[in-house]
DNA sequence: CACCAGGCTTCGT
DNA sequence: ACGAAGCATGGT
């Protein structure tokens, strides 16, 4: 297989951010860069001079571009942010002016988030990075080995014990329940037909979703970005910068999609990144 | 020892 | 419709 380069201009995709603001649990550095995994297939991205560099198998060029967003103008998304009169908001999105959100696969993104909930984002990478090593299939990228997302077939055939094993806990049920109803005929995928609030409909009607791991899988892997997730990061911007008095997270969710609308998604990532930010020692 | 992490299900009221 | 308990695990 023949590997291929290509660029992207970086001054709306800054790779480590777009990496570190919690929407994906797959990459680690390489070189001068990271590797990025998504199913079966990797990239290695860096950013040199006004370019970030995307290097994957010719093959996968077009799901890597698709991948990035690298269709979608993100100037006006800025725009749309440093004109809006909100100081916090400007303030973040000249932080994560680089913050792409990235279009993922839909299974790996729902698996993903159900193993997210009530948990801390290394540890989701450790388990997340176990269930590929153990039963994922073993691929090469520039000469080193790495391993596929599993198939919810090939999960579907595991024990309950083995998602314990890896660290689950009682996320194990779910995951397990998942894929067993894959096998049996559920299409996530054509949930990309569902107008958003079907979707959202049918997402938090699977065991272990709920409202805010139906929003994550809204956003990052259907690119619904009138959808706003609320995690304990969110609902500190929301109480300490925009004086916020509601304690629901759902209604906080539909009180910022209320205020930014389709762009909702990705000022939420803006905001996420600036607050996690301040607490983050890398 | 507490408390927390990109929360959800279940059960009372 | 809403609130609280219970849930696994590992880090601080």
């Amino acid at each position: 297989m023949n590997y291929i380069k290509f660029s992207f201009n970086n001054s709306f995709f800054n790779i480590k951010d777009t990496l570190d603001c919690g929407q994906i649990f797959r990459y680690v550095p390489f070189n001068a860069g990271y590797k990025v995994f998504s199913l079966d297939k990797c990239a290695y991205c860096y950013e040199q001079g006004e370019n970030v560099f995307i290097e994957c198998l010719e093959t996968d060029k077009e799901y890597f571009f698709n991948f990035f967003d690298l269709d979608r103008d993100y100037s006006k998304i800025y725009e749309g942010a440093m004109l809006s009169g909100i100081e916090i908001l400007k303030t973040s999105a000249s932080l994560a002016k680089g913050v792409r959100i990235l279009n993922q696969d839909t299974i790996e993104t729902l698996f993903s988030f159900i193993i997210s909930q009530n948990n801390n984002i290394p540890r989701i990478k450790g388990i997340i990075e176990r269930l590929c090593r153990e039963i994922g299939e073993k691929r090469e990228f520039l000469g080193e080995t790495f391993y596929s997302f599993p198939s919810p077939q090939k999960m579907a055939q595991m024990p309950l014990e083995f998602f314990k094993g890896i660290g689950l806990g009682y996320r194990a049920e779910y995951v397990r329940n998942l894929a067993t109803d894959i096998c049996s005929g559920l299409d996530v995928n054509g949930f990309s037909l569902l107008d958003t609030k079907a979707l959202k409909g049918r997402l938090t009607a699977l065991y272990g979703v709920g409202r805010k791991v139906c929003d994550c899988v809204s956003l990052f892997g259907f690119h619904r970005s009138d959808s706003f997730p609320v995690d304990t990061w969110i609902e500190k911007v929301y109480k300490q910068d925009f004086n916020g008095k509601l304690q629901n997270r759902d209604k906080i969710a539909d009180w910022f999609v209320e205020k930014f609308g389709i762009n909702a998604g990705y000022y939420q990532q803006y905001l996420f990144y600036y607050k996690r930010s301040l607490q983050l020692k890398d």
